[in-house]
This record gives C-alpha cells, sequence and structure tokens, in this order.
DNA sequence: AGTTGTCTGGGACAGTTGACCCACTTGGGA
DNA sequence: TCCCAAGTGGGTCAACTGTCCCAGACAACT
C-alpha cells in the first residue's frame, strides 16, 4: 500500500462506509466491513480514527457538508415561475429514482444522528442544509420569472424540503412513480401560487 | 412465573421490542434486551418464536395492523373543511409532539422493511394504511362539511400522508413547532381548495 | 397420586464485534 | 546510502450476539 496522508485516508474511509451503508444499511458498516470495503487492513482504520464513533461523527459531518444536497445540483431556472419549482422537484425525484439508495441512507443517517448523544444537532443541520439549498433554488427562480415571494422565502423552502421529504419517503415504500409526480404537479401549484409579479422596478 | 397462552406471550414480548427500540433504536433490540423489558428468560423467547427474524416479522406485521396509525384516532370533523383539515393536520402533529419516539419508531421500522429481504412490501403496506387513514378522515370531513373533492380523494389522501411525513421528519430534526404549524396551515389551505359545495342533492 | 406435556431457568456454544498491540515494512530526508 | 518514523499485517482480547440444550418445575388431566 502507498503512503496516504492521513486526511485522504479517512475521506478513504467514510467514502468506503457510505458505500456499505448504502448496500447493507447502518448497522452493518463495521470496522471490518469498511476496511474490506476500502481495501485497507483492520489496524489503518484504528490508525486513521481513534475509534469507529469518531469515524461516524465524520461520515455525517461529510454528508451534511454539501453530499448531502447532490440532488438539488444543476437546476436552470425557467421563465415562469411554476415550472422552475415543477423542475426543480421533478429533477429531486428523477435523482432519488436513479439512486434510490442515496437517500436512503441519508435518511438512516438522520434517524442515527438523532439517537446518537452528542450528534442529535447534526440532524437539525442537515435539515438546514436541505432548506438553504431550497432556497437557493427559489430564489434564482423567482428573479429569472421577474416575480417576488408574498411569504417569507425561508417559509416557502420549508415546504419544499417537506414535499421533497414525505414524496421521497412515499416514493421508496411503494415505487408509485405517478403517484409521486401528481403530489409534486399539486405541490408546485400551491407552491407557486405564493409567487407574485413584480409590479415596479424602483 | 404464570402459564401463558403463546399468543398472548408473543405479543407481550412484541410489545417489550417496542419498547426497547423506542429507546434505543432498532439495533439494540436483542433477545436479551427485549426478555429483560418483557422480565422472561431467554428461553421463553425461543420457545415463543423461532428465531429473533421471525419475531421481527410480527413485529412489523403488528405495527402495520392499526398501531401505526394511532396518531390518526379520535377525530371528529368540523362544520367548515379547512378546520377539519386543519385539525386533522394538527392532532397527527400534537401527537408526534407528545411522543416523539413512537413515530421515530414508525421511521426506523420503515428503512428497517426495506432493508429487510421478505419484507420489503411491509413498507408499502404501511404506507397504504396510513393512506387509508387519511382517506376516512377526508370522507368524512367532506359529508360534515357538504362539499366534494374535485380530485380523486385517493390523490388527496396521499397528499396529507405526504404533508405528515415531512412534517414529522423535520421537526423531530429541528423541534421548531411554529414552523411545523406554519407549513400545516399551508397545506389545510391549499388542500381544502380542492374542496368544492356539494350542488344539489338529488 | 401419578403421569404427561407445557413451560422455564441457567448454562453453553460458535460467531462477530470494536479495540488494541507489536513486530515488520517501506518511503523519503539526511 | 542509511536511517527512522509513518504506516501495516496479523494476531489477540473481552464483550456481546443469536441460537440451542437440558434438567427441572408446574399445571392439568387420569
Amino acid at each position: 500500500m502507498p503512503r496516504i496522508p492521513p486526511v485522504e485516508r479517512r475521506a478513504t474511509l467514510v467514502q468506503a462506509a457510505l458505500r456499505v451503508i448504502a448496500a447493507h444499511g447502518v448497522s452493518a458498516a463495521t470496522t471490518r466491513a469498511i476496511v474490506a470495503e476500502a481495501r485497507m487492513s483492520l489496524a489503518s482504520f484504528h490508525y486513521a480514527f481513534r475509534s469507529r464513533d469518531e469515524m461516524m461523527r465524520e461520515l455525517i459531518a461529510y454528508v451534511v457538508g454539501g453530499e448531502a444536497t447532490a440532488a438539488f445540483a444543476a437546476l436552470r431556472p425557467g421563465n415562469d415561475i411554476r415550472s422552475s419549482v415543477r423542475d426543480a422537484l421533478q429533477a429531486f425525484l428523477d435523482y432519488v429514482i436513479s439512486d434510490p439508495w442515496h437517500e436512503q441512507v441519508m435518511q438512516e443517517l438522520v434517524q442515527y444522528a438523532l439517537r446518537t448523544p452528542g450528534l442529535e444537532t447534526m440532524a437539525r443541520e442537515q435539515y438546514e442544509s436541505y432548506r438553504q439549498a431550497a432556497t437557493e433554488l427559489l430564489v434564482e427562480g423567482a428573479a429569472a420569472a421577474g416575480v417576488v415571494w408574498v411569504i417569507p422565502v425561508d417559509d416557502i423552502a420549508r415546504l419544499i424540503v417537506t414535499y421533497t421529504d414525505g414524496v421521497t419517503l412515499a416514493w421508496l415504500a411503494d415505487r408509485d412513480f405517478a403517484a409521486a409526480s401528481r403530489v409534486l404537479d399539486f405541490a408546485a401549484d400551491s407552491i407557486s401560487a405564493l409567487a407574485q409579479i413584480r409590479e415596479s422596478v424602483k
């Protein structure tokens, strides 16, 4: 094995752990399973991390810090706000469907964080990062469509996240794409009704 | 220990297991932890169940069959449909807040079912029972308010479940009651807009 | 009272887990 | 080229897991 700087080694292990979790769940993410996935020896694990616990903490921090919002990436606002919202929601659903395990891992990690003493705040931060991503979409979308939101954009972002979460869970359980699409149609209709044409440019 | 019929004994163990899961998560529900909670000996467990796996299957069946929809219970429709919907959603949120672990256990069990070969359909059934409960509320509410739904009631039930799930997850993570209430206000507004005054009685 | 089948307590088993340790290898600076 | 600290392989440990077994206790029926 080549010499690898500790930071990079930790990242390698974290990503291997994520693959193991995606394939078999949080409880299957044992030190042995992780090092096997990363093609390292067991000793390397405890050389890079003081304990499995420390690794899980770093894993969740990694997820909270951007990895989680992958589903919101690469969206270009359209002309009217209704399509912008609808397209964004569709993009999210498409992402979930293209890689169902990823979102399931996110859900499981939230549960894990809520359960683990000292990690409860991580769950909150994960949701904040979701809402942050949604907020950016809403602001850009409104600007492109020449509208303003009539209620605080934070509240609308929370609506978006409520929908993405709810639809994700339901789709993971029943895989009913058509039903999920109908929900998102309704979401786009009702949310875009919160936009108003910008009256004047000062 | 008194003589107890096997069926009752199985139920006792299942409920003990649910308490253990609520307190420490699915992974902590070991045979020993469960029998300790139920004040039985380890042998009794494997006398009542062939294996831990069989117990988990029965546990999930128990949850799917009614226990899960406890949060929808005891709701009396009001006069106007908007309040009916809003009150139902509020009742759900109140329930979650009064016993946060219960809903978290439901979430964890869905994840567990999705992960466990042979139990994937259980997750779907759990969602169907949620939707069923929501459907009943919608039908009763509409009847009491003298309105009809302009889109299929199944689709509206799905909207309700999407909201309850999304709001539950967010509240579990950030415990922001005010924000959750604002989401539910919006939900009640937009969903009740799908009701129309019943035109004529034939 | 005796017998039979149901149930229980305690112990044991093999496998897995996180953590640790120590003798080795190896790469890069001197 | 030599050296030494960073990094590794393999083994070990105690704790814990699901499962099994068996001797005995108990209730119910004869």
